[in-house]
DNA sequence: CCTGCCTCCTTAATCAATTAAGACCTTAAT
DNA sequence: ATTAAGGTCTTAATTGATTAAGGAGGCAGG
């Protein structure tokens, strides 16, 4: 079975290609019988259409948006925060007909190829570490790109929360009520896999931006509270997992004196954390308060969090990708909100 | 600042276009000084590197994989049996540096250009209602397909699970702990929008193979004990959402007599019925046995449910078709289990 | 009969690359 | 001096479509 092309089809009706291309994509251009007879011949081929790659030469269009994350795919799927940005974006995408092509980065690996090659309008980064080789090869294509959470590009749009400010407002709320010891948890901060502790200088080097951002927020609350930020114990995760969070807080669980309150960021550690209060049998707020991020798995658990709008995010980063004209290089910065829920209260009344 | 190909570059060298494409596809086939001199000039003119799309054609590999879903994508990342899934097909995918393209299928609209124009090598197609347009549009494509769960198309590789047999094991379950006042709650059987009661006519008609052998299942596994299945009520949903469930619930539980075991077709239906039980202060499993599917929300909830391979057939999936050598259609049935949690128990005594 | 206007189709340029085959020159071996 | 072998670059065919411009024929109106 040769390969059939428009000029198969032609050949065998003595019409012109020109003439077939019109059957398909342009019925009023060619004469009813003829279009008939086209189509006939086709089917009788097997003809699977015009082919899209030669259409997308052709038009200049691929008709897709490209989509770019730091994490594998298996791993972007399984965090609810992505997974909400993912329906704002898919939704917007939709709306314009076009696909969602999912670029994969393998881990360590430098291979950038599928962003070089990918069949793409437009880009949609999100969360890549300072430095990533495949932003250089996004950035290459001279096509749009936007930039999700981080890193800020300058010359594109930037869509993110004020990650400082919402790393304050989730530290202020459990500082405000009365918490001295805290304890953190976080996640995405650095690319090297790192499990552990973490000192102020490895905290500030943090290759992530908006985590980096995030932390500073923490910090800036404490120091402004009175709180010295170097006697923070601070863990580090590499996964954001429950599992990973429940490591967590079992070491910091185990300092001595005890942290009232644990700042993670993101829910699904802060999930893990109350699984580690709960193995140690300890009340949750009474004797310890955690707080989450993003509000994406928070909400069943009882979870304080600091609410973002991920969907609103993912659906403006795909409209000014789709909108046509070349968006504004601004710095878009979404609401975010502090939600209380059942695992922060004030800290328990200090034994003399 | 005008568009910059090979030939801009060729013609600023005073070489020919060939040279060009040597120089950034094949570094052994120029001289290291021309190559660096190419470098240069495409550096100066902003060239953006060998057009995809063009190499797509020329090379015929578009670099991707096709992923049909019948629910938008809104919906579709919002179920943990899809997530699972698409994390199987993702590892797949990135293994073979191949991009993931999602494609849009807007609801009740039967635009299915997206499906005609989309550059991809191959296509997974995942749970579309029989007779669906944009099937008949990925046959035409006449492109490696395999087909998840449903539906079944002659020719082309299937993956999926024993439904009939998996749905009799949920209801063999609870038949065998003693319940005989069933009740159903299922979502996707039609593509209607239908919320409420189904009769078995509405039942054995639904589109959607997969769900359609899933309650096959069901019926059979109690007639076989002898319940009379026209008796048992039936609720239907069409959306998967925890919300729905709930209305189920409270629909099932107001019946009388009582059902005292529920059926759901998805792990997050049986969460929204626990709602309902949990609404009406019954105690589950002592009044009220729950079963879900999938195993994808049911862990943490101690739900009784039916697990299934998403991430393997995922997998298995995207390996059929980067395998290069086009798959053998076979109908590939992956294992599935009953994993009995905390949400099923006989049913109370009967009072006099 | 001539003109203008349709309708339907063809011609040919264009989109932006890849790559087998061949030309040309230099160097080394016989 | 002759031949072979490399290295470097060019020629030209190929990938599969889209579409502006133009030509041929038919038909109506003046």
């Amino acid at each position: 079975m040769a390969k059939v092309t428009l000029q198969t089809i032609a050949d065998r009706l003595g019409v012109s290609r020109a003439t077939v291309s019109y059957a398909f994509s342009r019925p009023d251009q060619v004469s009813a019988e003829l279009r008939r007879r086209v189509m006939e011949v086709a089917d009788e081929l097997g003809y699977a259409g015009p082919n899209p790659t030669a259409r997308s030469l052709r038009l200049g269009r691929a008709g897709a948006l490209g989509l770019l994350f730091s994490e594998t795919l298996a791993y972007a799927f399984a965090d609810p925060y992505a997974v909400g940005f993912f329906q704002g974006l898919a939704t917007a995408a939709e709306d314009a007909g076009v696909g969602l092509l999912i670029l994969p980065l393998p881990h360590g690996d430098k291979r950038t190829e599928p962003v070089r090659n990918a069949v793409v309008d437009a880009f949609c980064v999100v969360s890549l570490p300072d430095g990533h080789p495949a932003l250089d090869e996004v950035l290459g294509r001279k096509l749009p790109v936007v930039v999700v959470d981080e890193p800020y590009v300058p010359g594109h749009p930037f869509l993110g929360i004020d990650e400082p400010a919402a790393g304050a407002l989730a530290a202020r709320h459990v500082l405000e009520l009365g918490h001295r010891r805290l304890g953190v948890a976080m996640v995405g901060l650095h690319d090297d896999g790192h499990i552990g502790w973490a000192d102020v200088a490895r905290q500030r080097a943090a290759t992530f931006e908006a985590m980096r951002g995030r932390r500073d927020g923490y910090q800036a609350a404490a120091e402004e509270a009175g709180v010295d930020w170097a006697g923070v114990p601070f863990y580090e995760l590499s996964r954001n997992s429950r599992e990973a969070g429940r490591q967590a807080g079992h070491a910091l669980l185990a300092r001595s004196p005890r942290p009232t309150a644990i700042l993670t960021n993101t829910d699904v550690l802060a999930l893990g954390v109350l699984d580690a209060a709960a193995d140690l049998g300890l009340d949750v707020p009474g004797e310890l308060s955690v707080v989450g991020f993003s509000d994406s798995a928070a909400q069943d658990a009882g979870l304080t969090t600091i609410r973002q709008a991920k969907q609103e995010i993912g659906a403006e980063a795909g409209r000014l990708l789709l909108a046509g004209a070349p968006a504004r290089p601004e710095r878009l910065l979404f609401p975010h909100s502090l939600i209380v829920r059942a695992s922060t209260a004030p800290p328990p009344l200090e034994r003399h």
